[in-house]
DNA sequence: AGCTTATGACAACAGCATTGACGTGTGAAG
DNA sequence: CTTCACACGTCAATGCTGTTGTCATAAGCT
């Protein structure tokens, strides 16, 4: 979890991982699984997805594989390199199949919540990886089609892209704050959740009025992810900004 | 760190955790600290901010501390809970000595930057614990403040509830995502702004217009937090749904 | 002064990521 | 069709990790 850094930099260093496309064999291990870069990746998906961030180890996921966790180190540097391929991976599955209409608001809009549904669809892995640059190609497919949509909108480039920046950050950040909830053992999970039950509903309008008079919407506000909300409030102030046409 | 829930739910079953306030005995380690809730919080802060979220263990701790890590744990239930208290440690120091002036707008944005700031400051800590719900003394204050801060504005209830949800996870989410990229390792961390000015400029305007258009734009604008701008954005939106006065 | 017991220390356990050495079966070369 | 190199799966070992059960000792009450 070290130097995945360097091993990214320097792919083509003296290493024990041969790149994908330059794989000549491919010896099944002894329960018979051939491995590659795609069935380590989807198998740590359905690992996590199956049992939780907590579940995920080296050691678990080549049990899952059926093949030694070393072999695993034949396809990626460390684990860390392993997350970002993840983490790729989510991007990828998050556009797959979507085509903007044209109106830009709308795509935006789409793509904001198909993001962060995905990354909810897998907290645990979304949890472990969503913050990370890949300079993968998935990652690429959707910079590319985020910036597009922008400008074709009218927004002068340099806008086009700090509000791209601001709109993908605060996608992947509610991603990651909602995912992580998610993401928490059950027990943890329910006792943040009862919180907002117990220790806030207690509290006395002499010491804490605003809370006092606003607990129940507050616990019920507070089991919703709160996305929708912030992108459409993002939404409408960028539309503010786009210049007259022509 | 696997069942902190159940513990924080009981906070008084028979435990080895004996509540802070109940404590009457207090013997130095052999190494002469004389150990607290506070101490410890304290040093896993300096722990953590000096050598980096991976150099966070119990074990390192106990180190640092002058004693045996077991003894970490008649405090804290688990290492979990113990992240509860860090969390709850940083929120109070976001919070510490800030007054509201009244100006909704400017004190929002003053406290968006405040607890984004004070977040990065302490990355690898944020990173842990930003997103867990701690019910904790410091946590109370700051949620009482703010939404005191939208209901004397002369936002409804309902308003303030959700608007308060949504401004608050916003801030937090940007706030785990830029720590996220700050407590990154070093040599991970350059590789990961690295790929903005090797992968992305090297695309062709062919099959990728947008990125190619703008590679000078984005790898500059990629290195700064995007918060401020949707910080910026959410509040321009939010003072549009005010009601008129009266 | 004496007693209880809170609390720090110690040792042990199971699980973790990672690495180096090893041998086997694969796929290419002739 | 045989041979051969070496890619890649396996094994074993290292030094981490969180957590717990047991013990002894000193703090503070009576």
């Amino acid at each position: 979890m070290t130097e995945r850094a360097a091993d990214r930099a320097a792919d083509l260093a003296a290493d024990r991982v041969v790149p994908e496309a330059a794989r000549r064999r491919r010896r099944p291990t002894k329960q018979g699984t051939v491995l590659s870069q795609q069935v380590i990746v989807d198998t740590a998906l359905r690992l996590v997805g199956q049992h939780g961030a907590q579940a995920f180890s080296v050691r678990r996921l080549g049990a899952a594989l059926g093949a030694d966790p070393s072999a695993i180190y034949r396809y990626f540097h460390s684990t860390d390199d392993l997350l970002l391929a993840v983490a790729d991976e989510l991007i990828g599955l998050g556009l797959h199949g979507w085509q903007p209409t044209g109106d830009w608001r709308a795509d935006l809009r789409e793509v904001g919540l198909r993001i962060h549904a995905h990354s909810l669809a897998h907290p645990q892995a979304a949890v472990l990886a969503v913050y990370r640059t890949t300079g993968r190609a998935n990652e690429i497919r959707a910079i590319e089609t985020m910036l597009g949509i922008l400008r074709d909108a009218g927004f002068p480039d340099p806008d086009a892209v700090s509000l791209y920046h601001a709109f993908i950050d605060q996608a992947l950040g509610f991603a990651v704050l909602d995912s992580a909830a998610l993401a928490l053992p059950a027990p943890a999970q329910h006792a943040d959740l009862a919180v907002w039950d117990t220790a806030y509903r207690t509290l006395s309008p002499d010491t804490h009025p605003h809370i006092a008079a606003t607990t129940h919407l507050l616990a019920a506000d507070m089991r919703r992810s709160a996305y929708p909300l912030a992108l459409d409030l993002l939404l409408t102030a960028v539309a503010a900004r786009l210049p007259a046409p022509e």
